[in-house]
Order: structure tokens, then sequence, then C-alpha cells
DNA sequence: CCGCATCCGGGGCGATACTG
DNA sequence: CAGTATCGCCCCGGATGCGG
């Protein structure tokens, strides 16, 4: 294996996780729990799938992946972060949360969007203002799958899958979408932006962050 | 640039650090704040001169990094990070965090030290425990330079260099300060091990975590 | 000495084809 | 479905050179 060769915790963090796909790999395990083969390379464009098999083996050995023969009736092998890989969570979060002013000028050209990748800004901007009230859901429409948006006990919970009668239902661009969440760009100026927002209002801007958050701001041009 | 064509912060993110020794340059900007470019070689033993001259102009271009050309008497360019390169602490102490137990068995073979890359865990675990009575200093050997462990206005500052006359001196392999630091070994236990104590004991011990912090404990073997 | 640029060998990586 | 096999290419590592 190779290694930097240092006696520093960031080092050998590097050491185990640098690799490139690595990260995503344990970010698609995050979001969607443990998944196939298959549902991996969905959720990661471009990866070859060689690497995909290297990647697991050596996350496996490193105690941050568990594979697990699931029985009848799926009868097929399922990839799983550890408790040990769970811990990757503020880690990666806290890249996440730095990547973010990177998506203020939109996708490139050839840029893939998953729907489930906006769940990371979910996690960090999204808030339950009032608490109180009853509970509401929101659906998103970004990429293919639609997102849900709840507020369960004071918290926002985020999962893919559509509401039979959600309280709003919010459907855009990917970087329109971001902005929102992220708090980079009001909703109504989103919406005169081509934001596409039916249902209720009040719904959606009662878990939307206050003002702007990250520095370089979002979407602001 | 050599990019993963995702629209996703942390995929974004990676596009700009993952490649090789990218974080570990932060690292040392981090820890050192700005210095030559014969300084970072020295804190990165292993790294090849072009790759160092690539990331760092690469680093610049991203804007993490800003290169100053120092007068005299110095007469050298500087690099620093920029307030957007220093926003990436709090992401790199979360995966330094991640990896503290992966330093449990002590430095492989060939790894380097430098006592300078203690002040990540001493960051993140070292706290004062009482902060209302006179302030401490301790000194702290375990590479070639030593380490100041600082309680200032209820907060513990780390820095390099060493004390005239310090509380107490603390000296012994870096696996073994490691331990110690991050609340995996005892002191006591540390001593009878091999850890060289000298002066206030209490001193010591004011600043240390209560108990084992990280899941797979710290040199327990 | 400092801050690189250049050259070169090896292997990690990317893309495709193929298989139990 | 879950990979293995193969083949370029380019990134990376190590050494050397070189202008300021």
């Amino acid at each position: 294996m190779r290694t930097y060769g240092q006696y520093c915790s960031l080092a050998k963090a590097l050491d185990l996780l640098g690799d490139r796909w690595t990260l995503l790999i344990v970010r698609e395990l995050l979001l969607q729990g443990p998944c196939r083969y298959t549902d991996l390379r969905r959720g990661l464009p471009g990866i070859a799938t060689n690497l995909l098999a290297d990647r697991l083996r050596e996350l496996e050995a490193a105690g941050v992946v568990a594979r697990e023969e699931a029985g009848p009736p799926i009868a097929t092998t399922l990839f799983g972060l550890t408790p040990r890989g769970e811990e990757l969570k503020d880690a990666l979060y806290a890249l996440g949360l730095w990547g973010i002013p990177l998506m203020a000028e939109g996708p490139a050209p050839d840029d893939a969007f998953r729907n489930l990748w906006t769940t990371m800004p979910g996690d960090l901007f999204l808030r339950d203002r009032t608490p109180d009230r009853p509970p509401i859901t929101i659906e998103v429409r970004a990429g293919e799958d639609p997102m849900l948006i709840e507020t369960v006990d004071g918290e926002v919970r985020l999962r893919r899958g559509s509401a039979e009668d959600p309280d709003a239902v919010l459907s855009g661009s990917p970087d329109m979408i971001l902005a929102v969440i992220t708090g980079g760009l009001d909703l109504a100026e989103a919406e005169a932006r081509g934001l596409c927002l039916e249902g209720s209002r009040s719904s959606v801007s009662r878990v939307l962050p206050e003002r702007a958050a990250p520095a370089s701001g979002a979407a602001s041009g």
C-alpha cells in the first residue's frame, strides 16, 4: 500500500482514504445506506469497474466497509459502512461544506447530477424554524429521483422518495434548488429565475436558512 | 484539470484538494503559518520538488494559498493560507480526528515524525480543566523541535518553541506522547512505560482529557 | 541556498471488453 | 449482477540541473 510515511493522524487517514474515488464511495454509502455494487456504479458516474472493486476491497480491509451476503429474496451482496465508517460523516460533511461555494457558478457542461447529492447540503443548512407547528413534507425534484424533506420532532430529515400529498413541491434546475437550500438565493427571487414552487410557500420558508451562509455566496450572478 | 464531473460539493472540493499531497500541504500551512518553499519541503518528507511547486500553483489558482514576496531582510517568497484556505481547518481536523485511532499501534518503521504534527491532536483533545488557576506552560519534546502547551484565558494554546522555566517538561517517544495527549494512556502508566515527566505533574494532568476518547483506544497494547 | 524546471521510469488510473 | 482482464496514458516519485 502506498503511504505517506508520516506519523501524523491526518496522513494516516489519507493513506486509507486519499486515493481517487475513495471518499466519494464513502459518500454514496453514507447517503444511500447499504447498497449493491450496481447501485454504487450508478451513484458514481465515471468510475471504472475495477477501481470500484479495488476501493471496496481496500475499504473493507481498513474496516470502513463491510459486505454482507443478503439472503433471499434479494440474494446479492450488499456493501455498507461499518460504525467506524459512519464516523467519517463529520469529516465528509466538513469537506462538503467547504465545497458549497464551488457550486455557485452552476454545474459544468458535462457535470452529472443526482438529487441524492443534495442531501448533504440539506443536512447542513435546513432547520425546522417552527418545530412546534405540525410536521410538513416537501418534495424536491431536481434530478431523476425525487427527494423528500420532512420535519420530524423538530428535526429535518431528508430521504429519497415522493409523497402522496406533500405540503409543497419544489422543482427546478439543480443549481437553483441548491442555491435556495444553502441560503444563497432568496425564495422569491429563485421563483423569478425559474424555480417552480407548488403548494405552501410558508412550508418551504419554514426550513430554509435565514440568509446567505457561505462567504462566497451562492448563485449571486 | 482532472475532475470528477459531478455537481456535488464534496466532489468539487475533492477536485481541488483530492490530489496527492495537497491536503498535507494545507496542513503544514495551517500548523506552521506562512512559510518558505524550503520549510514546506522540510515539513513534508518525501514530496518531490516539482509536485510541491505544482500543488502550490494549483492551490494558488484555487484561492486557497497566496504567495507574498517578503521584502528585506527576508527577501524570499512566503506561502500562506488565504481566509478561504483557513476555512479548511474544520475539515482537516475532522479527518485528523478520524485518523487518531490509526496511530495507536505506533509509527511504522520508516515513518517520519515532526513534533509540530502533535498540534492537531493537542488542539482536539487538550482543555484547561481549571481555567481559574494561574496559567501554566508545559514543554513537550518528542521530535527535534520542542513544542509548548500554554494555558491562556482558559484556552489551551500550542506553538513551537521552548520555555525558560516551564512548569513541566514532557519527553518521550512520539507514540507515548500522543497516547497521553489523546487520553488513550494514563499519565502514570505512561511514565511506567518510559515517558519522562519533569516538574509539576498536576500541571500536566490539568490539561489532559479525562479518559480514553477514540473508540479504538490508543497504545493499549 | 532558494525556488523551482526538466527528464525519466513505474504504476495508479480510465475506458472498454469480457465472464461466471 | 458482480466483478476480472487488458491496455494506454498520465500522474507520481526520484534525481538532476539551473537561474537568481
